[in-house]
DNA sequence: GGCCGGGGCATTTTT
DNA sequence: TGCCCCGGCC
């Protein structure tokens, strides 16, 4: 197919058929590693290069990153200003940024909270203790998953009470006050003006429900609305879609029911499998052709989730060369797994000139992270592990916001409860107690009794009464001057008002130096954040609008890490999305993988899925590893292998035992140019053979950047064009991810040093 | 208000 | 086995 479009003729033929195609609801089912990403980085770029208003454009995907990704990439394509007028983010932060502008009518402030998942926690603790509920039969964490389940299907309190299944099996399960929790729970929120997670999608609904010609303002705003990962919206998520699609329908979903991994999240699969029953008139579009992976992967993989019913039928391939079997190791123990998988990094590492960062170890619980680390620590391999504490989780950090959330929304009960008494002021658990009790006595907020506790006669006696006063002074006068000075130095001032900088500031031990540091960085973040709104509007930046941008932001989000030569360890959930050229699975083992709580098929199937996802996750190399002994909460267990070896056609994979010493193994290519097979020894580290002939690379390893000889098919030496650069020759290539950069000897202007993520560039 | 020790518990977690 | 939470004590 040719176009004036140079973009399109990166694509195959399947992928070209969705970006071009413009007859109305698109389902896009990718494989995994088809170029998902891809169709819809071009479909955008191809709709706006078609006359579409990128501000007409709605972009849904799941995480910030996703969001932050695509969007450069559009911007590539039509330069960054352009792609800066998509709608274009998370449906939470979307979907926020329009609740903001809509909340009069919902009757909530412009300017309300965001309580994240430990905000809900801490409340839905206060109320069981509230009702004098026992909290060993109402546990906080199945209470908040049950409310969370409940706002995902758009059940209000109200509704829930009548869905009789599901109040017999609260009365079955002893917590027959649930629905009043919840309740309560939500009054609560809404007296202090703050929204969970879950709200920011019901809330959406709700007010296009009740309000007509507020929905019909967005479904003329977004002419097109695209949905990324589609397998993994929930209720809320796909009536939302749906209520802003059903006239105009130009709605285009891409997503793999294969990969379909957050069910207990809510995420429904039937979404994507139903879509057809929605839009009957829409067209499916099937990508197949797997770009990263080896063809004896891909082939294992698909053997693998056959085994699951109920799938889109999709053959997934890879033109790849054939590569080498997945090699399956077994451990004697699981401290001998640790040991393998470092030793067997360590020689493909060596061997293969591959950089550590080409590796990750990925793993169904988190708890296994530990013996991992320590072999890997004593093997001396740097790693980075996945999913620790984030910056914005930190106890100083969450201090720090939570007087700027005070300081916007006095009413944020959680906010007031964590900072009313520190830095200690003496105002101890009995006095926030009385006040919580005047605030549920009266129904208004903490803040309301705070700020008038005559007024409502608070029992407590003088000396109390000052601190108080003083607290609610303090807050006051820092209100007073929240929309005068720029979110800077406003954050300066509470931090010295409130005496958190001489709280902190005093610590002279190493974790108060963190501690500092920490506060110092965030300090940073806001000054920052305020040059980029200066920038953009040509207005200060106030503390609300900062707190709009880090409300919604986790983890995962500022990782200096991400680009240094490490080995990845992470659970396997959070691989999604990611591809290493060398995956080592571990604990591939009954009752661990799948895990002991899957007990129904449907749990189990998405077990499969999971396993999918892990092993789709390599471009080159796989290895699975399982231990014979594992010590599992204190207790010596046997484990026998995962069921799921068995699913994975033999044919696939390459069963490494102590006992066949003498069969060397191969895993694989560790580099297309090079000798074909790296040999390791099946003992854990001595080497049998030396590879042939394999031309070693200059590797700066550990340090900023490494050198390689090809980046997602641009090799060294390749000839390239560029849109405005013209030709050139690649004479250099290093880095990893979004620091990946090729250097280019471009024939009429010389050598450019060109980002990877950002330039657009064709083989010629 | 902070520290210590006992008891209970222990998947996955884009926002 | 470790971690977290709570309650008791100083």
């Amino acid at each position: 197919m040719n176009t004036e479009y140079g973009y399109i003729d990166q694509l195959n033929e399947q992928q070209q058929e969705a970006v071009l195609y413009d007859g109305g609801p698109s389902l896009v089912v990718a494989g995994a590693g088809s170029g998902k990403t891809r169709v819809l980085t071009y479909k955008i770029a191809y709709l706006i290069d078609r006359g579409v208003k990128p501000y007409h454009i709605l972009a849904l995907t799941f995480t910030n990153k996703a969001a932050r990704e695509m969007k450069s990439r559009i911007g590539a394509v039509t330069g960054d200003d352009v792609a800066a007028q998509l709608w274009m983010g998370t449906f939470h932060s979307i979907f926020y940024r329009i609740l903001r502008y809509e909340a009069e009518v919902i009757s909530y402030p412009h300017d309300f909270t965001i309580y994240d998942a430990s905000d809900s926690k801490s409340l839905i603790k206060s109320i069981i203790k509230e009702m004098q509920l026992d909290d060993k039969v109402y546990r906080a964490t199945m209470i908040q998953s049950r409310i969370s389940n409940a706002k995902n299907a758009l059940v209000t309190p109200e509704a829930y009470e009548g869905i009789k299944d599901w109040m017999e099996a609260d009365r079955k399960a002893k917590i027959p006050f649930l629905v009043e929790i919840y309740r309560r729970y939500r009054a609560r929120c809404y007296r202090a003006g703050a929204m969970d997670f879950d709200d920011l999608l019901m809330q959406t609904n709700i007010l296009f429900r009740d309000h007509t010609e507020i929905l019909d303002k967005y479904r003329s705003r977004f002419h097109y609305v695209l949905v990324d990962e589609y397998q993994d919206t929930n209720f809320a998520q796909h009536l939302i879609v749906t209520r802003l699609c059903e006239q105009h329908r130009r709605i285009f979903v891409v997503g793999d029911d294969a990969q379909s991994i957050y069910s207990f999240r809510g995420a429904n699969i039937d979404n994507m499998l139903r879509f057809k029953e929605i839009y009957p008139e829409c067209r499916i579009f099937k990508l197949e052709q797997n770009y990263r992976s080896t063809q004896n992967i891909v082939d294992a993989a698909n053997s693998l989730i056959h085994k699951n019913k109920g799938q889109i039928h999709k053959t997934v391939f890879s033109r790849n060369e054939a590569g080498g079997k997945i090699v399956v190791r077994t451990a004697y123990s699981d401290i001998e797994e640790g040991h393998i998988i470092a030793a067997m990094i360590k020689d493909m590492h060596r061997e293969g000139d591959s950089p550590y960062a080409g590796f990750a170890v990925l793993y169904r619980t988190n708890a296994q992270s530990r013996l991992i680390e320590d072999a890997l620590r004593t093997s001396n391999i740097a790693y980075r592990v996945y999913g620790g504490q984030s910056f914005y989780q930190r106890k100083e950090i969450k201090d720090l916001i939570a007087y700027f959330r005070v300081v916007v929304n006095p009413h944020d009960e959680e906010a007031v409860k964590r900072i009313i008494n520190f830095p200690a002021r003496g105002i101890g658990d009995t006095t926030v107690g009385k006040i919580l009790s005047a605030a549920t006595a009266n129904d208004v907020s903490l803040w309301d009794i705070i700020s008038s506790p005559k007024k409502y006669g608070l029992p407590i006696n003088a000396g109390t009464m000052n601190k108080l006063l003083d607290f609610s002074r303090m807050i006051t006068d820092l209100i007073d001057e929240k929309d005068r000075l720029p979110a800077p130095e406003m954050a300066e001032l509470i931090l010295t008002r409130s005496g958190l900088k001489a709280e902190y500031f005093g610590d002279r031990t190493v974790e108060g130096i963190s501690r500092q540091e920490n506060i110092a960085e965030a300090l940073k973040a806001i000054t920052e954040f305020s040059a980029r709104i200066m920038e953009e509007r040509g207005v200060d930046a106030t503390l609300a609008d900062f707190l709009v941008e880090v409300s919604l932001i986790t983890d995962q989000d500022n990782d200096a890490d991400e680009f240094a030569d490490k080995v990845t360890l992470m659970t396997a959930h959070s691989a999604k999305g990611l591809e290493f050229d060398n995956i080592f699975i571990a604990g591939m083992e009954e009752n661990l993988f799948p895990s002991i709580m899957a007990d129904t098929e449907r749990e189990m199937e998405e077990e499969r899925r999971l396993f999918y996802v892990a092993i789709t996750r390599a471009r080159k190399n796989c290895v699975i590893t399982h231990a014979n002994s594992r010590f599992h909460h204190g207790q010596m267990v046997f484990p026998s292998p995962s069921r799921f070896l068995e699913d994975i056609d033999p044919d696939f994979l390459d069963y490494i035992s102590k006992k066949s010493d003498n069969q060397a193994f191969n895993t694989a290519e560790i580099n297309r140019q090079r000798e074909p097979y790296q040999r390791y020894s099946p003992q854990i580290t001595r080497r049998i053979d030396e590879p042939q002939g394999l031309k070693k690379l200059e590797s700066t390893v550990g340090k900023e950047t490494v050198k390689r000889d090809s980046i997602d098919g641009i090799c060294l030496g390749d000839r390239v064009a560029h849109k405005m650069f013209g030709e050139g020759e690649v004479v250099s290539l290093e880095g990893y991810g979004a620091e990946a950069r090729a250097i280019i000897e471009f024939d009429n202007i010389g050598k450019k040093t060109l980002i990877l993520r950002y330039a657009v560039l064709t083989k010629c």
